[in-house]
DNA sequence: GCAAAAGTGTTGTCCTTACACCCATGC
DNA sequence: GCATGGGTGTAAGGACAACACTTTTGC
């Protein structure tokens, strides 16, 4: 009887209609006080060379977190980074190929900790302010992201995912202001993350600058987490 | 040539694994002070009639948006409701009869505003505060969705798609309570929606209450979505 | 008259904002 | 010495939280 039940909704499952999923990372990036977002030239001839989002299809009995991770990893190398799934987008014409639904993810990293090895199909960092055509429905894709990280910031302390590990309060201010588009005043952001009290003194102080060196902190993740469980609704 | 890279593209996806997809609509409403969520018994035998919520493939060509439209539309007859996107559900083992991937669309509705007609199934509105078991993974989305809107209803009005075209403040508060599982105090409640000023005062008083009436109000959704523009960020 | 909810203001606290000067370093 | 950003405090205003009594209606 049980097994009986278990082939019957395999058999209706097999009527349903199916359509090739993929997923589609939002990678971003800092660097030179300005946020990137981690690109490559779509390989599609009909996108000539057009701008295209790191993807790739969802394979079998892959998780769809799984799988934007594994696209991390082969392009950065990188693990245990930020990343949440932001929406899922599926026009039925939005590839020119049919129809595929992809799954955005958004996702924050350290330029400064890795390196891309590969770089095929010119796989680089471009700067999300210059970004003008995409492929697909990229461009719609990365401003959905970027809109959903300038929330998030606001909510909760992300940004130091795209900072190194040692940082400036300079440094995480222009960060901020890159991502939410606007100008802050310094007092008021430095006491606003002193009193998060989340952030640890290191005693060093920046290299090779054209001006007074600034005290380098870094981000107390664990502090964060202990934290966080408290933080219900829109507070910081 | 441009034929030859539209041919190429669609062979590409032609070779994408390709899956099911579900879309289910978790819709509240809210009735005798209490949240409640329209579902239904399941139909597949492997669940033995546990609730569930209403869901259905997307069909070919369909949209996303369109297809959770069409699941609300058929099983309550009403449209123009609110409804938006949350999350996607796609763990390999999540639904008994293979691999079906699900889009969670959150959707708020008046109760009063419409009859269900069709009650196969048991669909009816169960109280969001009981519900244990249900299919598939089902009670993880609700609960998704419910964290949703907890979020949202502190920084847009949403919760006036809950309630009748006029209501009372006091009906507004318990709706904000019931919600956010929190008590909240009167004054300051109501001294926050008339400083909005985005309540119309109808000049019409509660009937049939066993208490002293209280004024009925109408949400002004006109002025809302004149004003929604400016608010960026996290401000109600 | 009693139960039940409507209606209404003030005060203190906290958070946010606006704003200006001296300091350390590289050149 | 000059350019550049580092580092710091205070005052005003706005938002939020806490809090109690009188009024109106149904019964």
């Amino acid at each position: 009887m049980k097994k009986n039940s278990a082939q019957a909704v395999h058999h209706l499952v097999d009527t349903y209609p199916k359509v090739p999923l993929t997923v589609d990372c939002v990678i971003f990036g800092f660097e030179e006080n300005k946020l990137k977002v981690l690109l490559i030239k779509s390989d599609l001839a009909f996108f000539q060379g057009k701008l295209s989002l790191l993807g790739d299809f969802v394979k079998n009995n892959e998780d769809l977190d799984d799988a934007a991770y594994r696209i991390l990893k082969a392009r950065t190398g990188m693990n245990n980074v930020f990343l949440d799934q932001v929406k899922v987008f599926g026009k039925p014409d939005r590839h020119p190929g049919g129809r595929v639904i992809t799954i955005a993810y958004c996702s924050l990293l350290n330029i400064q900790h890795h390196a891309l090895k590969i770089h095929d199909n010119e796989l680089d960092w471009y700067d999300y302010n210059s970004l003008k055509e995409m492929a697909f429905d990229h461009l719609e894709v990365v401003q959905e992201c970027h809109g959903w990280l300038q929330k998030r910031i606001q909510e909760h302390p992300l940004g130091f995912n795209l900072l190194p590990d040692k940082f400036s309060l300079r440094e995480l201010q222009n960060l901020y202001e890159a991502i939410l588009g606007v100008s802050l005043d310094r007092r008021n952001f430095r006491k606003k993350f002193a009193s998060m009290d989340l952030l640890i003194d290191t005693n060093e102080m920046e290299q090779d600058v054209s001006h007074r060196p600034g005290k380098l902190y870094q981000f107390n993740f664990d502090k964060y987490k202990k934290k966080k469980q408290k933080w219900i609704g829109i507070d910081f």
